[in-house]
DNA sequence: ATGAAAGCGCTAACAG
DNA sequence: CTGTTAGCGCTTTCAT
């Protein structure tokens, strides 16, 4: 290929440009570059990656080759000879979900400038779809993986662990992570809620939740702090997939109508849940919190807007995801992990949706 | 490399296993698959790609070499032989936002199956960013662009061009693509919303808008059609950046507290900002529509959520995402296009929140 | 400071 | 049906 103009080194630019144009997706090559600024390809790939390996001379001409051309550095190739992709591959359940988006922003916001780039799923909520994802995301080498939660197939981790990388497990904790976990304690923020709702004084309160696996665990630990004291109840509303508004409406309609639901309080798994509880309480003209107290999950930027505020269980996402961006980072430096468990922690933001009884 | 097990073509497979898991992310390769089997590299090649050119047993054979290993194709290394990544680069301008991701998620499920992957990145609503952004993507060498907007540098459309690849222009309408784009018109939007206003009889209204383009290019053309009749005026209320709950409360709060704003109708660039100002509404104890009629824009959930239901203008986003995986994909098995503009239009859908004068 | 040579792990012809 | 031979466009190592 491109034979036909070996000979012009200086003197058919446009001929060679023109050339490397035709058919498709036909793009320009160091070597074509180099061609052109008269010099070898391996001193384009220098001027790229080491400037300071070469004189400034060459360096302009270099890049005025590259200007001329339009030349884009293929990163396949790169990736191929030198075994680091500079790719991170990011796995998450939902992709138009905030809660998970917020993460991966500031999560690629630590990386900018450190010329990684994210190849992103979205895994559902469901087992098995992960397994598949991960296996087409390892192909691509990634450089670091990171991942959503804790709970991944045992063909998922012997993947994972085989290909001997930087993994991050987010929004949750475990004792055992792949590699380094960044989270929170699902469990101990069910209880905690299930504490401050005794210590406002219920004895006979509810939940509406999503079914997914961590709003599954938060709930449950919730249930079992609550009632461990005599006499104490709870009723659970569990929708299949993620919440929304139209469901935290239809749980407290539920709650009231199939339940018997006395106003009390209701421990909610996210905010948007937890604001359709309360656009629907609204409507029905109970008053919150007076009438009913409402605690959402995530403190969302609505949590702040809403009106009463609502009541919320903060995680700091940003921090996490910045946590999670470090911990990768700092291994692909060529550093040690110090923390392998790093608890980020979670509040409870108490608002105008609850009060004591 | 591997010259040591080179005789023990069914001798020592576990002996052969052990040796690619030493090192930093030392991959199993085809060869030692094909070693392992007793075949040669491109069969095992071969028996992933085209299955159906290989025998039975040889299948086999290499099935279990690949399930003993654990075996990962390197992609990267397909991709730069085959000149085709599977890789299809996606931009938006914000992750978080639901109007784009859930564009993106509509786009990637109609590409399930397909083998694409999906490298996402965030452009932000600034110009620059993109440009960089888009060589950065070029050179892994996607086999397609996806872009939000129409407004795109010079130098991003020349790189874009030279990339020879299929592009779409995703949430905007031009006469000139760079290559497709599906869309709708905005300022035919901001039109209609200014025609319905006018039918319900209303001579003062107000926008409370992001200032991103193209919620402007829908406010001016809002603005320039409502006032064409003699003695109508519009208040623009104007936020730098995405629309928020907050904002929409704010943004009420200032044409009440600033504008003198007497109750009328306010058209909001985004559900949020219009579920915002309900709130403030209903926080002032105005009544929606009696008091004030609003329409939002994008027909997110919440616009059939709240109390009252939100008129809001719908734009069809998952047959957007949709239509521009189609155009792609079509492209990419060779088709020609015949559709270059594909106007997937918009539809305002009247609810509660909005009544007759 | 620059270049030559040798791969990276695959796919794409072409043989047999 | 299977194997051989050439690359893909870079980075790495070693010379010069």
């Amino acid at each position: 290929m491109g034979k036909k103009v070996d000979n012009n080194t200086e003197i058919s630019p446009k001929g060679a440009l023109f050339e490397s144009r035709k058919g498709a997706g036909q793009s320009i090559t160091m070597e074509a570059v180099g061609r052109l600024a008269g010099v070898s390809q391996v001193t384009v790939s220098r001027a790229l990656s080491n400037p300071e390996k070469v004189s400034p001379k060459t360096l302009k001409k270099i890049q005025a080759a590259i200007d001329a051309t339009g030349f884009v550095p293929n990163a396949v190739a790169g990736a191929l000879a030198s075994k680091r992709s500079k790719l991170i591959s990011v796995l998450i359940p939902s992709i138009t979900n905030i809660v998970y988006t917020s993460m991966v922003k500031a999560f690629t916001d630590s990386l900018a400038g450190s010329g990684y780039q994210i190849l992103l799923s979205e895994t559902g909520f469901e087992d098995g779809a992960e397994e598949a994802l991960i296996a087409a995301h390892l192909s691509r080498r990634p450089d670091a993986v990171m991942l959503t939660g804790i709970d991944h197939s045992a063909r998922s981790r012997m993947m994972l662990l085989g290909a001997n990388l930087p993994i991050v497990e987010l929004w949750d904790l475990t004792d055992s992570p792949i590699d380094v976990c960044v989270g929170f304690s699902h469990p101990e923020s069910g209880r905690a809620v299930a504490r401050f709702a005794i210590e406002l004084g219920f004895t006979s309160v509810a939940t509406v939740s999503a079914g997914d696996e961590r709003a599954t665990r938060r709930g449950d630990a919730f249930v079992q702090e609550f009632e461990k004291i005599e006499g104490n109840k709870v009723t659970s509303i569990v929708f299949g997939q993620t919440g929304s508004l139209a469901k935290g409406r239809a749980g407290l309609t539920k709650l009231i109508d199939e339940h018997d639901f006395k106003n009390s309080f209701i421990f909610c798994s996210s905010d948007n849940l937890a604001h359709g509880v309360l656009i629907e309480a609204q409507a029905r003209g109970l008053k919150v919190p007076e009438d009913l107290a409402i605690v959402g999950f995530g403190d969302q930027e609505l949590a702040r807007s809403v009106d009463p505020l609502l009541t919320s269980v903060r995680v700091d996402r940003p921090a996490l995801g910045q946590a999670a961006a470090k911990a990768l980072l700092d291994q692909l430096k060529g550093g040690k992990v110090s923390n392998r468990i790093i608890d980020i922690g979670f509040e409870i933001i108490q608002r105008e949706s609850t009060k004591p009884l």
